[in-house]
DNA sequence: AAGACTTATTGTAAAAATTACTATATTTAG
DNA sequence: CTAAATATAGTAATTTTTACAATAAGTCTT
């Protein structure tokens, strides 16, 4: 095609889409929730959830209804991660895809059917199977990018189930840096969040039981404006 | 519009483009390469440089080529931003735009003019003017990744010239981070990052004139490798 | 109910990194 | 030659990080 011959309308010939990677924290792995497509192209492949989105509608609330169709949840905070438009990503024409992340409590819900997906399940980021279009290498960014996000921002949080004791917090840390941390001074160091410790404990181990602790956001932002602190992992 | 009446050839209706933020270091200011559009929307409006994708273009391809119209400038790593794609953005239909940023050496060129530009200025960050469409949120998000990127990524050189003084490369953080910095610890710092001194020294100062480095990005790298080096500020 | 066992929690001292500050050397300008 | 300006090196106090030890508090077994 000669650039002469190209006009305005030539270039509202493109979709794109969402794709919306969720991740979830369990038995101490980070997992994805990864669906196997229900349609074409790459029927019954596995693959990051995502749709195109419609004509009208704002980028995060595309990726709010994606992840509200497969699992019901809403109000759940949106991260964008990369864009990918390689123009041989997408068989049936020009698709960009951008890139969201989520992170939800798993044990929140239940996981509910949708329409382009014949199935959805967790899998653990050490088992991924090889995923439709370019989504393996979504996954992976996002993935890096989540861990950036890990260092620098609160996020841990969002994974983790709304009272978690101290030992969940460091091996989520564990896992996602693939490093052993020494207890004591994993503690000191997050001190000063000032974590709000609850009366009540653990429940159903064969051990001492440890105090359950919740992360009180706005106490937190209050702590950042005043003593002008900055998280950091 | 109804859900149920869209069909597939309904989505492919939507345009991209890339808006390219083009960042320089010059006389203690971070500055950025702002146009004034030469045609409609926002004709002569300050906007960032940027530009429909061709149908069969890579967005760092489109990313590059915007870069190489304005500058001449070839073989510059750009860096992906984020991505803004509100249904409103663009008066002409639904436009989604991927922000990318290039940091580069603004005595190495000088700017070409340009079909889209009817003309092109450097405009410090204290000086950024009202842009066309939502360009504002672009120059300023971006800016904050590349703020962010600054503390982890050794990419400060692509913004000073080739050979700097050690107060040239201690000036640009405390630009960007708008803090002050003691010089003799700035340079502890910095020490394990090997810049490699050259044999030449600032020219034209009615001082004592200082010593000039470079960086050495083939050097770093192995030293990430091998001694698990980490680049911070 | 006692004692063994496992883990939570607190504490402490050594090592390392950061910070604040001082002193000295080198070059240009007049 | 001297003054002015800045580069460069050094040092000691402070803070943070690290490694490790000690104790407390529950559960489980007998």
């Amino acid at each position: 095609m000669s650039l002469y011959k190209i006009e305005i309308n030539d270039f509202f010939t493109s979709a794109f889409s969402v794709d919306c990677v969720i991740f979830g924290y369990e038995e101490g792995e980070i997992k994805a929730l990864l669906i196997k497509r229900g349609m074409e192209p790459f029927k019954h492949f596995w693959a990051i959830p995502g749709d195109l989105v419609y004509p009208n509608e704002d980028l995060p609330d595309a990726a709010s209804r994606i992840l509200h169709e497969l699992t019901g949840l809403s109000d759940v905070e949106m991260h964008q991660s990369h864009t990918f438009g390689s123009p041989e990503r997408h068989p049936q024409g020009r698709v960009i895809t951008i890139a969201y992340f989520a992170l939800i409590r798993i044990t929140d819900f239940e996981i509910k059917a949708s329409s382009w997906a014949e199935k959805a399940q967790w899998v653990s980021l050490n088992d991924i199977p090889a995923l439709a279009f370019d989504h393996s290498t979504i996954l992976s960014s996002t993935y890096d990018l989540l861990k950036q996000k890990l260092t620098y921002e609160p996020i841990c949080f969002e994974l983790l189930p709304e009272r978690f004791t101290l030992n969940e917090l460091q091996q989520l840390y564990e896992y996602a840096f693939n490093t052993i941390m020494d207890k004591a001074n994993f503690r000191k160091k997050i001190k000063p969040l000032h974590l709000t410790p609850l009366n009540e404990r653990q429940k159903n181990v064969k051990h001492r039981p440890a105090k359950l602790f919740k992360f009180d956001q706005s106490e937190y932002l209050k702590s950042v404006q005043d003593n002008n602190y900055q998280f950091k992992m």
